[in-house]
RNA sequence: GGGUGGUUAGCUCAGUUGGUUCAGAGCGUCUGUUUUACACACAGAGGGUCAGGGGUUCGAAUCCCUUACCGCCCACCA
């Protein structure tokens, strides 16, 4: 049985002429078996790349001697992370109070009630994860604040879908019935997303969890609606808003996206008044426009031209007929008329457009509305066949109608910018309306003063302008919504005295009229101005109307509270205040306020971050965060947007499960800077779940030694212990500055390569004792210590391995070194800090590093296996001699290139490689003769470029501008490169004077050429095997799922070939599992 | 139209206050690996005129100007 999961995968394979295809590669494959496919896709198959062949069977064979029964070598997160979790929420460390170290707070972007764990989501909670995790290791007192947003609109949306699909209508539900199906609906799936956020691990303080629509914070919401209201910062007004028909509400600006769209442009004639009926349409005289909104032509009150179009000069004081309502409207001249769009020009259509309306305001001009709040005509369109008809229903309808007229000239496709609503994802209608407005001007002052000033400092700086920008020209917020979910304005309406009856909205009236409309006209509720009262409660309403009417006797059944609801936004600003009871002055408030940073993405920065700007200042006259860090967007690999309706969001919880929640943490972290957009890969988290893998394994190393008390600890681990510390201090520091500036994915990825590079390539490699020896006691203590640090510097990035691996080398150092005592959990040790670095002895280490990995290089050009001793010397100069006299160099460099000896020589070595590291120079012994006209070259080559080198330091060192204007430091260094160079190329003069000029034949290894002559040979054959390699291999299948083919055709019936190798007898044998 | 960001290796992106042993990382590619922690690995290799042009500077991927493409935000012409 063949338990390794990519041999078990391995592809499937086709028969292409004579020619063996793989399949797609599936995930997990071996490079070896990617290689294969990339050979059929040059359509060469197996014949010309052999090795390839020869390399996947050592793959296997690898994995068959070695590594098949070993699964326990895979880490898996699973296992751990649910434990951790529980444990940390079960001991409380997520929770804080007040108390005397420094707060660090941080109120999480509320995700909407209902929704579900996106891309986004978990780039913005891991960052704000980080973030809360690092200052709880600094010794912080760190509270996260979760919860969600009621979202009125989207929320409102599913439920009104829920209930239909249950066969309820909305408008058979009185407002409590509905909002009693809402509540339900909300506690049943509400918050599901606060569940998912666990998984990944965020460390929220879930004892804090709040809701937008919590008593106490409703109370605030309406509390700061009515301190508005009273300081004249809110007021009503009836103006053309944006419509969403489906959720039947007002849309504030910011809730309208606008994107591209294919439409159709109805050039239609309007004849003139008079014209002749009897010519035909060409001949008879009007005015063609053209409009993409052909079912508004009845409502059009005006057809307008520009003044100076010479087209349309003659037609002064004229008026045209609009068409299938035969109503004649003026000609008007306006040089808001564009001459050069279309047919310059324009119908005019005042309830239905916002410039429309402007222009039927500036000429007096009559408002016609003919749409319904769903959508639909109604009876102002004129025609009984349209009426009730859906708007698009009614576009296609028109089409016809004008042809049949004799109206309409031509149809044309246009691209034109269609707005939709952000959650319904309807056409967005223009739409006259009496809604509640939030005066911006005297809010946006101090909120931008503040990001001006870096009270409120960004990050990235960037945005500061786009903030800037935007609250220059800010516009007054439309906060009222026609929803039922929401916080419902506290705005009553006393209707006893008769006030002058106005009409509906939708009826028709002259602009003049409209002008007072907030006064004059019947809003949908109440009697608009002149009974409205604004308060807290009824009660106090009525305290209110009392007091205006102290004739009437009113009562508070008399008082009509308005129907509408506020924006979510109108409450999600109050975010920071509220959910610390900052209305209150609590305890909490003060320790907490303002919050340490905001985590949120830049698409709702006018939405929420400069709301809540405006709150913080104008409630508390504080800002509400001391940062904000913009996340950059999650796109798809094509670089669009995760959107459920584009399907290209990949499954955030099954991320998790694939590669571990620190593999997606890593995934997200580790490639999104600040602002900057984040094309998803999950290679990303399959990079971070093979770092997983790669700790979880050095911790088995480190599992795997037995200890030797009595054993001293080598001079060499001394070394590498030290250099290891200092390298850590200076990493520490490091990561220190980048968590300040909020560069969390170069600190990571500055992890990252320390524990993967430094830790694991090196440093343990150092202290590793020889095969099945024991460990000395001091270095395996270092060692786990160590091990622990990184751990804890780690643990903000990756918490649930971090913490495992922290508990299992606790666990070790009890087993095998005998510690006692309670250990802190990872989650709150302290973070470490950095040390006073020894330059001199990092810089040794770092010398032995380039010497060891020089040494590698030769011997992998020379094809000298690892295992081999090498004997390498070491040109005797007082640089070399420094080096050798740091305590356990030279027991290191021996160790690590696995040398029997690394001695000084005063003398050249022949019969060797020579090589520079620094400004020493190494000789490799060989025993075989070298090719010293390959080494001269190489010589050469070396010394051509040091002397480039050194010329270009000695042009800057030579320029007395530089020296005069450079930093003092850069031109020490500019003159130590100097001296480096010189005495390199020192030793490379010597070393080619000495050389013999006349090259030794070159004895090639024709090894490889040989290969490839055989690979012409190569057929699919049916031999079996007599290699000693496929036939190990074929030993390790059951004996039932060998097939033997006898010639090539049989070779399709095999559905599953999962390897080809080569036979001695260079045919291709195939083997299959089934 | 008004803002604003970008263009660096095949791909995705780093590159802090300008300083040639910094042009980097990951992935991908290529070569080698029975190397006892890890093939989710190890040891290596190749690959970039830092979009083009001009300027400032002793010195430019980095600062300025300009051109060409991308992108985003805001406002919008029916």
């Amino acid at each position: 049985m063949i338990k390794n999961r990519c041999f078990a995968r391995a592809s499937l394979a086709q028969k292409e002429g004579d020619v063996i295809r793989f399949s797609a590669k599936p995930k997990n494959e071996p490079h070896s078996l990617a290689r294969a496919k990339r050979a059929r896709d040059a359509k060469n198959a197996f014949r010309l790349c052999p090795s390839l062949i020869h390399k996947y069977t050592n793959y296997l064979q690898y994995h068959k001697l070695y590594s098949m029964s070993e699964l326990t070598a895979k880490f898996t997160p699973a296992d751990i992370e649910n434990k951790w979790y529980a444990h940390w929420e079960g001991k409380g460390y997520f929770h804080n109070t007040p108390d005397e170290r420094e707060p660090f707070s941080i109120v999480i972007p509320p995700p909407n009630v209902t929704g579900v764990l996106h891309m986004g989501h978990m780039l913005n909670n891991t960052i704000q994860d980080a973030l809360i995790r690092k200052a709880r290791l600094d010794g912080k007192n760190a509270v996260w604040i979760p919860g969600t947003d009621h979202a009125s609109i989207a929320t409102e949306a599913k439920v009104v879908k829920m209930l239909r699909e249950r066969g309820i209508k909305k408008s058979d539900l009185t407002r409590d019935e509905f909002l009693a199906y809402a509540w339900e609906w909300k506690e049943e799936y509400g918050g599901k997303i606060l569940q998912q956020l666990r998984k990944l691990g965020a460390s929220c303080d879930w004892e804090r969890t709040a809701f937008t629509m919590d008593p106490n914070y409703s109370k605030d919401v309406i509390k700061v609606f009515v301190d508005l209201y009273n300081k004249g910062k809110l007021y009503r007004d009836y103006r053309m808003v944006n419509w969403d028909c489906e959720a039947k509400t007002v849309l504030s600006n910011e809730e309208v996206i606008h994107g591209e769209e294919q439409a159709q442009l109805f050039y239609t004639k309007y004849f003139l008044e008079g014209s002749d009926t009897d010519l035909s349409r060409d001949e008879r005289e009007g005015v063609t426009i053209a409009t993409q909104r052909p079912e508004t032509i009845m409502a059009d009150v005006a057809v307008a031209v520009h003044p100076k179009d010479p087209r349309y000069a003659h037609l002064v004081g004229k008026k045209v007929i609009v068409p299938l309502v035969n109503r004649a409207v003026p000609i008007i001249f306006d040089d808001y008329v564009d001459i050069d769009f279309g047919t310059g020009a324009l119908k005019i259509t005042p309830a239905h457009d916002p410039n429309d309306y402007e222009l039927g305001k500036k000429y007096g001009l009559e408002v016609i509305d003919l749409l319904n709040e769903d959508g639909s005509l109604n009876e102002n369109c004129g025609l009984p066949d349209l009426v009730g008809k859906d708007r698009f229903a009614a576009r296609k309808m028109m089409k016809k109608l004008l042809e049949e007229s004799g109206n309409l000239v031509k149809l044309e496709d246009y691209k034109t910018n269609i707005g939709r609503s952000e959650r319904t994802n309807t056409v967005v209608e223009p739409r006259m309306s009496l809604q509640w407005y939030v005066d911006m001007k005297q809010l946006a002052g101090p909120a931008l003063e503040g990001v001006e000033s870096d009270d409120i400092e960004f990050f990235p700086k960037q945005f500061k302008s786009t903030y800037r920008h935007w609250m220059g020209n800010i516009r007054d917020w439309c906060i009222s919504r026609q929803l039922w979910w929401g916080h419902r304005i506290p705005a009553y309406y006393y209707t006893s005295p008769p006030t002058p009856k106005g009409g509906d909205v939708t009826t028709t009236m002259t602009t003049s009229a409209l002008d007072t409309a907030a006064v004059v006209i019947s809003p949908p509720l109440g009697a608009g101005g002149l009974g409205l009262f604004v308060a807290e409660t009824a009660e106090e309403a009525l305290v209110l109307a009392q007091a205006k009417f102290p004739d009437d006797i009113i009562t508070i059944d008399d008082l009509k509270q308005d129907e509408d609801v506020l924006d979510t936004w109108a409450s999600s600003w109050l975010w920071p205040i509220s959910t610390l009871n900052g209305f209150e002055n609590s305890a909490d408030f003060n320790y907490y306020y303002p919050t340490s940073v905001l985590v949120t993405g830049w698409d709702i920065i006018f939405l929420w971050v400069a709301r809540m700007a405006m709150a913080g200042y104008e409630w508390k006259n504080e800002r509400p965060f001391k940062s904000v860090y913009f996340t950059g967007m999650v796109r798809d690999k094509q670089g669009r947007k995760m959107s459920k309706s584009l399907g290209n969001s990949p499954d955030a919880l099954g991320l998790i499960e694939e590669f571990g929640a620190d593999g997606v943490r890593f995934g997200v972290l580790s490639s999104s800077p600040a602002g900057g957009d984040l094309k998803f890969d999950d290679k990303l988290c399959e990079q971070g779940r093979n770092f997983s893998n790669k700790m979880w394994n050095a911790l088995r190393l480190l599992n795997n030694w037995e200890i030797d008390a009595t054993k001293a600890q080598p001079i060499d681990n001394q070394l590498a212990i030290k250099w290891f510390e200092n390298k850590m201090s200076a990493t520490i520091t490091d990561i220190e500055n980048d968590f300040k500036q909020f560069r969390l994915s170069e600190g990571l990825i500055k992890l990252y390569s320390f524990i993967w590079d430094d830790f694991c390539s090196w440093y343990l490699e150092m202290i590793k004792p020889d095969y099945q020896q024991p460990i000395d006691k001091a270095t395996l203590q270092a060692t786990t210590n160590l091990f622990q640090k990184l751990m804890v510097m780690l643990h903000p990035f990756m918490p649930f391995v971090t913490e495992e691996i922290y508990y299992q080398l606790n666990q070790l150092e009890a087993a095998k070194l005998g510690r006692r005592g309670a250990t802190k959990d990872c989650i709150v040790e302290n973070y470490p800090k950095a040390k006073r670095i020894d330059n001199q002895l990092v810089s040794h280490v770092e010398t032995v590093k380039d010497i060891v990995s020089k040494i590698r290089e030769v011997r992998n050009s020379k094809g000298i296996k690892m295992k081999e001793l090498l004997t390498v010397n070491l040109q005797n100069t007082e640089g070399g001699n420094a080096l050798l006299e740091t305590a356990g160099v030279r027991e290191m460099i021996v160790k690590m290139a696995n040398l029997d000896a690394f001695t000084t020589t005063s003398e050249d070595v022949n019969n060797s490689i020579a090589f520079i590291s620094g400004t020493l120079k190494c000789y490799v012994l060989l025993n075989e003769t070298i090719n010293v006209e390959e080494e001269r070259e190489k010589m050469l080559k070396e010394l051509v470029h040091q002397q480039g080198f050194l010329k270009s330091v000695d042009a800057k060192l030579n320029n007395e501008r530089f020296v005069a204007n450079a930093k003092p430091e850069v031109v020490a260094a500019e003159q130590k490169k100097r001296a480096d160079a010189l005495a390199r190329i020192g030793i490379l003069e010597e070393s080619l004077a000495k050389m013999p000029s006349n090259s030794v034949e070159n004895t090639k290894n024709t090894e490889g050429g040989a290969l490839a002559e055989n690979t012409a040979n190569f057929k699919i054959g049916e031999s079996l095997p007599a290699t000693l390699q496929l036939q190990e291999l074929l030993n390790s299948l059951e004996p039932d799922r060998i097939e033997r083919t006898e010639s090539t055709t049989d070779m399709d019936k095999f559905s599953e070939i999962i390897c080809a190798v080569p036979t001695e007898l260079n045919e291709i044998a195939c083997v299959r599992v089934q």
